[in-house]
DNA sequence: TGTACATCAGTGAACGCGCGTTCACTGATGTAC
DNA sequence: TGTACATCAGTGAACGCGCGTTCACTGATGTAC
């Protein structure tokens, strides 16, 4: 009976108290980080509520405020999730014969302009699935974008061996978003084409 | 009396009416275009009501379904309303002191990667500020945003002099399209400003 | 001519739905004794 | 050891708001007589 009441009404402990194992709370978030990338991507900023991510890594939507603070901050750390992402999309994955004998860059821009990459709707690079949500959207979602966007240039970078290298490599990456921009907002299935063949001939013509 | 009755059960006529002059319902539907592309430029398909674009064009938003079947029909419409717009942004207007000297992709060019297109969020080219809202969109909308896009290509085209002018107008819309988006999305000012200088010398270059 | 009228552009209240967010609660689990 | 407990991830109902759309109505105007 003492002991009961000692127990009650005894302060709170101060030292850390971890109910579930540490690593718990982490997967979870990035459960959660994986969904909405795939369906921000496929639908946009106002087209996925918090409640259809949730649901899709299997939880509930009340429990999403445990990990983000809001729709926005979602947002962002979506974008970014793209480049630390440990299961890259299929058109990323694509493994060329002599895959080991063809320089990193090259392999990313015939990948890069792959039908299955443009076919790939959630796991398509976000400098194309989010451009003009970006756009309009806040500092950190700005930023994730750019993460994003120097990452492609610091490869074409690398891999020209010329003067002014820097300068093409942007020019590059301007050529690929923008390619793949067009290609997939244009009605007419020939044109899309066109723009996905033109581009990446142009590409490839600037690292060779 | 009698021949009160006899207005008042006749059988509705058949011929044109005209309650208001024949411009009055275009001269309004034209009001309603313009904001709406304006504002969609600026915020986005999802970022604009319709009592907000009607209330810009001086009414209220009942009467907009005498105008449009619905927000989408509306959407489709102020893609192309930007082809036929009366009055071009800023951007476009810019006048060089020898204009009259300058080819008109060049000249178009210059204007695209010119700070005021950069900074100007509602007059803004369509196939920039809607570049991702567009690839959710329906056919209509697509249809739109390739008559923009063909009417940029045969621009170039017409310019290049030149065995595959077409394949290169095609990557040189996708290197302006993509140069502006990069930059409009990135956070940074100066790496917003390097993208788009890139992107500009590289088109120059191959139109000289 | 003036006038009754039909038409339809435009008004503004109302409806219904979906979404972001909040909140009281549940229950799984590691810790302290 | 077993047990009481604090914590907090997760649940699901509820709230409030905004938006697309509808609808009964108003009023401006051209037409027919």
């Amino acid at each position: 009976m003492f002991k009961i009441i000692f127990w009650r009404y005894r302060r709170p402990r101060k030292g850390r108290i971890m109910p579930y194992s540490p690593e718990h709370k982490r997967d979870t978030r990035e459960k959660i980080l994986e969904s909405a990338r795939r369906l921000f991507n496929r639908r946009g900023y106002a087209g996925v509520s918090i409640e259809e991510i949730m649901s899709d890594a299997g939880l509930t939507h009340g429990g999403f405020y445990r990990h983000f603070g809001g729709k926005d901050e979602l947002y962002a750390a979506a974008v970014r999730q793209f480049l630390c992402n440990k299961t890259p999309a299929a058109w990323q994955r694509r493994r060329e014969p002599d895959a080991a004998m063809i320089p990193r860059a090259l392999r990313l821009v015939d990948a890069y302009f792959s039908l299955e990459h443009f076919d790939d709707h959630e796991g398509c690079c976000p400098l194309i699935a989010m451009a003009s949500d970006v756009q309009r959207g806040g500092a950190a979602v700005k930023a994730a974008y750019q993460e994003v966007a120097e990452h492609l240039v610091e490869v074409f970078e690398n891999h020209l061996n010329e003067p002014r290298a820097r300068e093409r490599a942007l020019a590059l990456v301007a050529l690929c978003v923008g390619g793949m921009v067009l290609a997939k907002n244009v009605g007419d299935r020939d044109l899309a084409d066109d723009f996905r063949r033109a581009a990446h001939a142009e590409v490839l013509g600037a690292l060779r």
